[in-house]
DNA sequence: ATCAATCGAGCAAGCGTTTGCTCAATTCTA
DNA sequence: TAGAATTGAGCAAACGCTTGCTCGATTGAT
């Protein structure tokens, strides 16, 4: 059987209690019985069952990663790798570990989340993504549990603490940026419109070209679900326009790949007839072709703040009141949205 | 606090044997009593301590999972997240979750996977890549813990369950198609030589060469690191040569985006000037400029088998011998390796 | 030298489940 | 109708660890 504590206390002389306390480094153990009990451990080569610690203890050192439902699916998109990495970097640190459970349908997720809550088997949980109604935020935040969320929450955000980009003002500048290059016609591709992302760089499109004082078309506005397929669809409705766009803000890198290729297929250039942009800058936007002008975002430092807050809160070192960690943005210009050009026609 | 079995077992009036008996659905308890003690721990809300449990039971529902140390960097290449999909798919299935340790130091990594398996925290582990003289397998299989490796493990195989594709296979085969296209200089790219995937990958180029009567040339072998800059650098080097290769081989499509975009940036058209053939299908590889011709090795179904292959283990209606399953793979044909051209210059 | 204070270590009661045994009540057999 | 067999449920002992409390031994103060 495996080796336990009593096995520990009487290799040493000592009693399970005091082996308990050598663990943990309490100061009421002597030095001398502290090396004694530590080399017995080591000898017997001793790990703690951490079903029995956690249960004594009430504490796993464990936090629970929600992703969106048919998180399967979600984990094509490097969005989540990256953010993953972020995490466990920060948890690794910490000397927590990660658990996950998938679901693919949303009430699957949800009792998943409800069986780390109430079974005790996480200390905290990070949800992934923020949508509209979601079940899984309202069940943590009425339980009181520890959590964070990566991205906007929906609802009394205020009371939630959450780490995000700043997506609205990141889309405006990339709208601006097309803008300065020339562009005045300029599209929008979105993914779900539940999404908190969308709507905001959505949002931020739209502000920027009122702000240039440009009408905000609808038949401008496209939506597509996050991966490349959806992005071509998207695509070719827009170009099919009697004013088809001259640029593209794109709402992901893996959509932007869909809609490049998309385009070359149609035998389109990049950027020349048409630029591209997109958010993320996700590893493979360097290496498209043409390379993606992309939002750099840090995902990672998502995943790594969203750590941090989380393991603040689990240690009550954290306000009672919901935080907010924004990580900035910068854009990243590559060859799709092209270069300004002098005298470009405009208008 | 929490609600135990106790508040169950009281609200129902039963004894709490009998409500963990009613949870195990043993066929000790009537139809009449099952439906009472039911509906309590629904009133209730009551979800069991997986800890308690655990500790009760010697079995927790979760799997290890052992990422390359520096996993965190790992997670940059999309293996990783489809295997894993693979993974949490089977696992959810059989209502197991998933338990992540990650470590940048080998060592870290080490103890991350004996403090899971002495700790109890895990039912089983498996291994996510296969190197040489690994540490955790040596431990893994030394402790008798049940494991199971993706990728072909080192020294006795025979005693040890895995999952793979046939590297060497498909290796062999996309070489021959290179040959059939007209090639006769043909390089191979590897990542690091101590994965079993390199060697295998290699060993096949060099045998089908052998095959077609092609003398095997060292400086036509190149090695990288498995992410995109090392492919731009081995790139160079190759086409430095005197007789510069027609055509490489590149061990993993991220790698391949890499020695596309500097053959690119080289002035150098792919596939006209140097065609280029890779492995795993990434989901980019059908995206990328030109699209990527790619071995499909099935990883979502390489997760998906070990995951299956470890469950059997735990539940010992594994045999007692090591196992091994070899997912199919095929190859993918797009862009990048060109057509036959009638008449191709040879030789 | 006496008594209080301090220190180091052990006792034992949990933590929430599972499970081998026991036992009362019911049903069946002869 | 008595005794055996069967059924349904409870008792209590684990599982391995933590922690409040107790207590003897040492130290220090007077």
């Amino acid at each position: 059987m495996q080796i336990t504590i009593k096995d520990v206390a009487k290799h040493a002389n000592v009693a399970p209690s005091t082996v308990s306390r050598v663990i943990a480094n309490s100061p009421r153990i002597s030095q001398k019985t502290k090396e004694r009990v530590r080399s017995s451990m080591e000898e017997l080569g001793y790990h703690p069952n951490i079903h029995a610690r956690s249960l004594a203890n009430r504490s796993t050192q464990s936090i629970g990663l929600v992703m969106p439902s048919a998180a399967t699916k979600t984990l094509q998109n490097p969005f989540f790798p990256e953010v993953l990495r972020g995490i466990s970097t920060k948890a690794h640190q910490n000397g927590y570990s990660l658990y996950m459970t998938t679901g693919v349908t949303e009430e699957e997720v949800l009792s998943g989340v409800i069986e780390m809550v109430q079974g005790r088997r996480v200390d905290g949980v990070i949800v992934l993504y923020s949508r509209e109604d979601d079940k899984v935020v309202q069940y943590l935040r009425q339980t009181k549990f520890p959590f964070v969320v990566v991205g906007k929450p929906f609802g009394d955000a205020s009371s939630i603490t959450y780490v995000d980009t700043d997506n609205y003002l990141s889309a405006r500048e990339v709208t601006k940026h097309l803008y300065n290059l020339g562009h005045r016609c300029i599209a929008f591709i979105g993914g779900s419109d539940k999404l908190a992302v969308t709507q905001d760089r959505r949002n931020g499109y739209a502000t920027a070209l009122m702000e240039a004082g440009i009408p905000v078309r609808e038949d401008y506005i496209a939506r597509a679900e996050f991966m490349t397929k959806g992005g071509a669809k998207a695509v070719r409705e827009l170009l099919r326009l009697e004013e088809p766009p001259t640029a593209v803000v794109v709402s992901d890198d893996m959509m932007a790949l869909g809609v490049i290729s998309t385009l070359s297929e149609m035998g389109l250039r990049i950027p020349e007839d048409v630029a591209v942009v997109s958010f993320n800058n996700v590893y493979i936007a360097e290496h498209s072709n043409p390379p993606l002008t992309s939002v750099e975002i840090n995902i990672f430092g998502l995943g790594f703040e969203a750590t941090n807050c989380l393991i603040e809160q689990i240690g009550d070192s954290a306000p009672p009141y919901g935080k907010r960690v924004i990580v900035p943005h910068y854009l990243v210009v590559r060859q799709s949205c092209g270069q300004k050009k002098a005298g470009q026609p405009v208008e």
